[in-house]
DNA sequence: CTAATTTGTAAATAGCCCTGACGAAATGCT
DNA sequence: AGCATTTCGTCAGGGCTATTTACAAATTAG
């Protein structure tokens, strides 16, 4: 449900042209202008005043001279500037905060984290110690010269379709959270995202090449069960900003009572306080007794890989209910693949084998299951790749001319 | 996973706005050259250019002088033509065949229908009768001076994503039937989709208002259970383009086996086979004993409108079940409203409560749900609609001069 | 060293929309 | 009725965007 942009004037082809120019450098990597002008199809003269004007904003970068053992006269090498403008990126996690940078080229270029133990905690302190992270960053980038183009928040909840509020944050204990003006965004503008969302997007930017190719579900666990699904490289974002709550989808007919109201929903099956109560352990001290990001599922993998068979037996039936959930939502949407992401990513040996065993029981053929090659980075990284791709969509909007 | 259409040239700038120019007068009415720059953002002078163009292609056409009351010289008021192109739409139902013609404005033009038993009927002798209903409604078109624009045809089953083979029509016993070329498309194309996927698209198109301010789940069942997921006014076709089945959602964590291969999928509780299995017929003797396009349903109402209490009670659970399964799409995908289309329409009054409580009771708060207006009609119409919106959505590219 | 090939740029051209201005046709007030 | 006001549609001129055509520069192949 967003607005289609309209194309109306030839300013807004221009931009369009500008967006693909930069955009066939980053999906086809650095070429000349001529190459440029054959990957969009557009003829190597306005390829060239559309490069000139990206040179000029500092977005682009002349990079020597590639010559490739085929005859005629080398092409000027155009990459995207690594002294461009940075995305920074923060995350909001449970038992962490985490903050980064990354250049145009999709290099990380400055980072900063603390461990912190953020549940059930008021927004105020971690907002501060957030910001005292992200200027830290902020004095990294611009020592090296380069500045912030905008900030983006992964928060571990749901957020108001346009990104500003957060309306829910159940395990950090938030509930209408406007973060407008409360972090340092570098002149930029600010965006908050569920992490979720933030995580699948990274894997469709800067992770596995499936991901590109069709729409995608990409489930991601915290602490919650959620999910993004992509389509056409772009977020399924539903009416409230909601969509992908794979948590929530009914894995028994009645079942355990949940949070949210309802009964048997997966979280309440293969969600960590599930899967750490299965194993006889009191969810509340384990969170104690394992701090620090991948705390319980690290311990948890630990006692896996060793062998136990209690937890073995846990993430198996864990890993059935997800498969129950999945089936649910392969039926709906015809994914090209299903990524498994987030701390999923850190069990998946284990968790794997039975959610395909139970993909593949109930359906005839199932999406390929994958497992995220960016993990619990992968929000933090999407967020900061959120701001850079902004750049890329827009060039002249942010940018301004090179020193 | 549609490649998005890049905008490069000035002549997809034009193409954009001559659409934006028919498509004011279809979402706000007819209206004048100045009313309608005001829409949609351009200058008069630039609507003026494009009218002028839509006029000579025979898609616009003037309709005398408006005069509103307020000073000013009255504009000319601009409507679409109704002696342009029209959209031919076909339906094959396992119980009847139907097509007709509707023109630019909406109007139904022409049409004709017959009862036919296609269940696990081979394809030709079903296409043979087809193509004698088109060329009967054809007929009609060009003794009143239309003609058709390309066919449009509704199956109940899966369809590639390009839209010109069924892949598998399970009701009609069909594989892999290619369509091209065995049906008069009027010198137009000829499409294949899903009936689903076109009640949908019917419903936003045509339907109830509520289903374009938001994305939709539109359930709609046959004697299968299929949807669509409307998103920004587009659908979700999924990989494959088989997104939408509802049907094989589990809502049994270990229920009857399913011809899907897997186990407690929703049609094997909420299907019309299974309603009619839980009153005690056999569905095979019901089928030839209520023939007829809402042979089943019909006679279901009736009971059902007579206070049958079995009837009631068999569709009091299959409300509970689709239920569940609607939990698990409204959860995924945050609809800004569910409805319920197709033959379900017609039985709304006693599934509704059922799907509404159990949807209440497992939601904070469910989207609303609303039945579908255009009932069994949706798909021949979204079928035939779908060939109009394609001319509208580039208008030079098939248009005529007047004769 | 020459021919062939490719690159990047310049000049001229065509298409599209915008600005500003104008006549045409209505309303509303005197 | 007459006049000012308002709105509509169109015309002329101009700016922006991409294309066509042409050409100099730089490399490879023989």
């Amino acid at each position: 449900m967003t607005a289609t942009p309209r194309l109306h004037t030839q300013q807004d082809l221009r931009r369009a042209n500008l967006a693909a120019v930069l955009y066939a450098v980053v999906d086809g990597g650095p070429a000349s202008r001529a190459r440029v002008a054959d990957r969009i199809g557009l003829t190597r003269t306005a390829v060239s005043t559309l490069v000139d004007d990206l040179l000029a904003a500092g977005l682009l970068a002349e990079a020597g001279l590639g010559h490739s053992g085929s005859p005629g006269r080398p092409g000027t090498v155009l990459a995207l500037s690594d002294q461009g403008p940075c995305g920074l990126g923060a995350a909001i996690g449970v038992d962490h905060l985490a903050v980064c940078a990354v250049d145009l080229r999709g290099r990380v270029r400055a980072r900063a984290a603390v461990d912190a133990v953020n549940r059930r905690s008021r927004p105020e302190p971690v907002l501060e110690r957030l910001a005292g992270l992200i200027d830290d960053v902020t004095g990294q980038l611009t020592e090296a010269g380069l500045r912030p183009a905008g900030l983006c928040v992964a928060v571990p909840g749901q957020v108001v379709r346009d990104g500003t509020r957060v309306v829910q944050a159940p395990n950090l204990g938030w509930r209408d959270v406007d973060l407008a003006g409360r972090l340092p965004s570098g002149g930029g503008p600010l965006k908050v995202d569920n992490e979720a969302n933030l995580g699948a997007l990274a894997e469709l930017w800067i992770g596995d090449p499936v991901c590109r190719t069709g729409d995608v579900l990409h489930v991601s666990a915290e602490i919650g069960i959620g999910s993004a699904i992509l389509t056409d490289g772009l977020l399924l974002r539903g009416n409230r900003g909601f969509a992908g709550e794979l948590g929530h989808v009914p894995v028994r007919r009645r079942g355990h009572a949940c949070g949210c109201g309802g009964r048997g929903c997966l979280e309440q099956y293969a969600g960590e306080e599930a899967v750490l109560r299965a194993i006889g352990l009191d969810p509340v001290r384990a969170v104690a007794d394992h701090p620090g990001p991948g705390g319980r599922v690290g311990y948890l993998a630990g006692r896996a890989e060793a062998g136990d068979p209690d937890v073995l037996r846990a993430l198996r039936g864990a890993g059935t209910d997800l498969g129950i959930a999945l089936t649910a939502a392969a039926n709906l949407l015809d994914p090209h693949v299903l990524v498994l992401g987030g701390a999923l990513a850190d069990l998946a040996p284990w968790l794997l084998p039975a959610v395909e065993a139970e993909l593949g029981r109930r359906m005839g053929t199932a999406p390929p299951l994958v497992v995220s090659r960016l993990g619990a980075d992968g929000p933090l990284l999407g967020a900061a790749h959120a701001v850079t791709r902004a750049v890329l969509d827009d060039p002249l909007r942010t940018a301004q001319p090179t020193g």
